[in-house]
DNA sequence: GCAAAAGTGTTGAAGGTACACCCATGT
DNA sequence: ACATGGGTGTACCTTCAACACTTTTGC
């Protein structure tokens, strides 16, 4: 935090619209079955730069942004055309800005997403547009990255592991139906630890958000019930920034 | 949250550069005790335009961004510009980037600062270079303001609410030591109502933040023991992002 | 002595954790 | 029948809110 001296607001706009650049990526989160793990993990799709700087490296996806459309559309193209999918969360993540961080001066306004593993072409390795260019990789061990996207990368796992704990984001990473067991898998793969079915239970009951529905999920033991959120419920999240737009 | 046609990233940059620019302001809090009010108030200082768009509007203090400065040091620096005092906090809160927030492209990334009320100039209408243009308004109840700064500060109040709940950032809008009662004032201001006395002396005593040192504040009642903080503690506060830098 | 704030003790409600236990299904 | 996950009951512990109570000062 270093204090600079001050300058006429006037002549640095005219410098940082020649030589500052904004650009917008985003981190996008998604559970899938890892290999040798009988639990599910936390992977995210990387892009492999073709040119200078970094070039051979992986970094989020992103690009830069249009003057004719918001950070959030922004995001969202850019989020579209890696994953061709729509992500069932959106949410910005960090502006960062230093100097130092890309040769030529980039802002990155960061976003976060998350994708429902059901989407199909999202957990295999390749959707329609078979792309070499892109990978999911395990969010628990990631190679180095360019610029400082592996900062950027911890700290969204930070702020989805806090989120999970209160509010229902978990709802972002499930189909509209699911099981408690479904449910609970989705919190523990995100926490990274193992929770109680019991508890578990009695606490995502007694908060409200779930509705059970009469249907069940039949599979190799008892039958478990299928609930669906409540949308009803609009967990205290964002504040004053959700009722905007 | 719509979603665009893929574009190339290379013309959108060049379009980009030409007509974006990237403004920094600040919401700045302290507490004052208000007039008409037993109890103190949160408020911040604003800047009235001379300029259009939004002339004779009041504004939240900011700058243009500089190519060569990173964005907490634009921050810092448009905060010493506006008040002559360094925070004793400094966040940032969001970028705001709707297209149509202001009549050319502007993305303004906001910071939130905490300034200690005993930093003399800081409370009194006007510091040393006593400014007609710069004024402390009550939180709680601001006029219009330019752009759409009315809704960034609801924001950040928000966020300062939420945060006086899981962190310590209380420590910011005190002096190195204080008593109890001063520290239950910090938070009854933020927090909009009375709290147990009791009940709060054992929360914070419990928590381990505090040190107490054997000095008293004498009063006109019986003395109340003077505290200081643990800067041991380093409550989970911005997660990754504290330790970068 | 009295008012008022500093500081302590006690109680009951609420929520979380651990874990024993019963239920319903496929094999 | 039995293994396994679905689902219930319960006991214990911690935290928090309410509030009665004691202590120490200025006046």
């Amino acid at each position: 935090m270093t204090r600079t001296e001050a300058r006429t607001p006037a002549s640095a706009a005219e410098s940082a619209a020649e030589q500052t650049r904004v650009a917008v990526s985003t981190v996008i989160f998604t559970l899938r079955r890892l290999p040798d793990s009988e639990t599910a993990g936390v992977v995210l799709p990387l892009v492999r730069r073709t040119r200078d700087p970094h070039a051979g490296l992986w970094a989020l996806p992103g690009g830069w942004l249009d003057v004719t459309e918001g950070l959030d559309a922004a995001a969202s193209r850019t989020l579209a055309e890696t994953t061709g999918l729509a992500p069932s969360y959106l949410e910005q993540l960090y502006a960062f800005g230093d100097v130092d961080r890309s040769p030529t001066r980039v802002i990155s306004i960061v976003y976060w997403a998350l994708i429902r593993p059901d989407a199909s072409t999202a957990l295999g390795d390749r959707g329609d547009g078979s792309d070499e260019n892109v990978q999911w990789f395990d969010a628990a061990s990631l190679p180095r990255l360019a610029f400082d996207h592996n900062d950027i990368v911890d700290y969204a796992l930070w702020r989805l592991r806090n989120k999970v704990g209160y509010s229902r984001i978990a709802h972002g990473l499930l189909a509209d139906e699911f099981t408690l067991a479904e449910l609970r898998e989705v919190y523990e793969a995100i926490l990274g630890r193992r929770l109680d079915p019991a508890n578990f239970r009695r606490q995502v009951e007694n908060s409200g958000t779930l509705i059970p529905t009469d249907r069940f999920r039949t599979g190799s033991h008892r039958p478990a019930r299928l609930y669906r959120y409540n949308q009803d419920v609009e967990l205290a999240d964002r504040g004053p920034l959700d009722s905007r737009h």
